[in-house]
DNA sequence: TGTTAGTTTAACTAAATGGTTAAACCGTTT
DNA sequence: AAACGGTTTAACCATTTAGTTAAACTAACA
């Protein structure tokens, strides 16, 4: 492993874990086994080594489902397949959304020099679900609810951990661990019964 | 308005803006108009004001709904009232639950100096979802799902505004806004239709 | 083998930051 | 008005932290 991949490596880590601010250069550099000199050889600042970090984290969070969206027509297929498989990737990388939030609380600006540069898997979907509410498949949702609708569910009980762990499950975090277990087929069928056409 | 008091207030709103580690004492004693020696005169150390802040902040955001629940024996009023009150409270508070689960996912064990010292409206209404679903007037679902899906939809939207505006929006603020005000009523509208009994 | 370009390090600098101190201020009591 | 307790301030201190520098090291190459 090249010194520069042991400090992006370093730096992933702990910028995560600690944040922008809570990130400290020496810190890095001990992760990455190597002097703090080299940090500032490598990437000249603190910013400019984070902006890459930041930069690679969300190209991580919102990942190029177009390609999958494409194979797939239905609806109900589709949420069968998003929901366990970002499950499963936030729940591999728990901390990735909460780092993202939070720089992006502290300087919304960040993202204006990201989501232009990026292709976004939602137009796809948004027909989709127009679609299907038009040929009354379900019942009639804005697409944006029915997207937020699912990544509030599947994000927040990860982003909010602690306070669910203390507040719900009263420090029990086995408790914790078998509520998410089931989660991803939870969320399904709550997603799957909110979008159900009316009777009446 | 005494000195401790814009002490109060000044803190308040730099550390929930900024962060525990983003605050700094200066900052906060410019903000209350004031000198640096006075907060280590009325609260001896960051951390002791922090404290003070923190768990304010946390007794707000776990609102003491008991009460209100005492008046209540029906599922489906409670939502009816929950949501649209506890959005209308985090969109007037909307940088609180990103401060509260930050702080918690960089220092978990301060929730343990919080959670014990205090009541949780949560046991009446997981007996109260409990009993819904023996009388069949829901489908089967643990209560602590039914209760974190409500949070979910209810505080995501707003803690990942900046990620919400740019990814879903294109950056189009009066898109979010417009978004948001139908957020209470469609929140109500996915839960009460994901826990309808099922038919067969 | 000596030169060179790239890499790594120890030592340093300047600024920021949390915290301290001693003196000044101010209203109340005697 | 002198003394007193609580309040406020300016100046200071020690530590941390991002960033710099000059020298040492290393491998490739002339």
């Amino acid at each position: 492993m090249t010194t520069e991949e042991s400090i992006i490596n370093a730096a992933k880590e702990v910028f995560i874990r600690k944040g922008f601010q809570g990130a400290k250069m020496q810190e890095i550099a001990d992760e990455a086994g190597i002097n703090k000199a080299l940090l500032h050889y490598y990437f000249r600042s603190k910013e400019k080594l984070f902006e890459q970090i930041f930069s690679g984290a969300f190209q991580q969070l919102i990942p190029a489902l177009s390609k999958k969206l494409d194979e797939t027509t239905d609806l109900e297929t589709f949420i069968r397949f998003f929901v366990p498989f970002y499950t499963n990737f936030i729940q591999k990388n728990p901390h990735l959304p909460q780092f993202i939030i939070h720089e992006l609380n502290q300087n919304p600006d960040r993202i204006r020099n990201l989501a232009a540069a990026q292709v976004f898997p939602f137009p796809k979907l948004s027909r989709m679900i127009a679609q299907a509410v038009a040929e009354n498949k379900i019942r009639p949702i804005e697409h944006e609810h029915l997207i937020i609708n699912m990544l509030s569910l599947i994000i927040f009980p990860i982003v909010g951990k602690p306070m669910i762990e203390g507040v719900i499950f009263n420090q029990n975090t086995e408790s914790y661990q078998n509520f998410m277990a089931k989660r991803s087929d939870e969320v399904i069928e709550t997603i799957l019964n909110s979008i159900k056409p009316q009777k009446n």
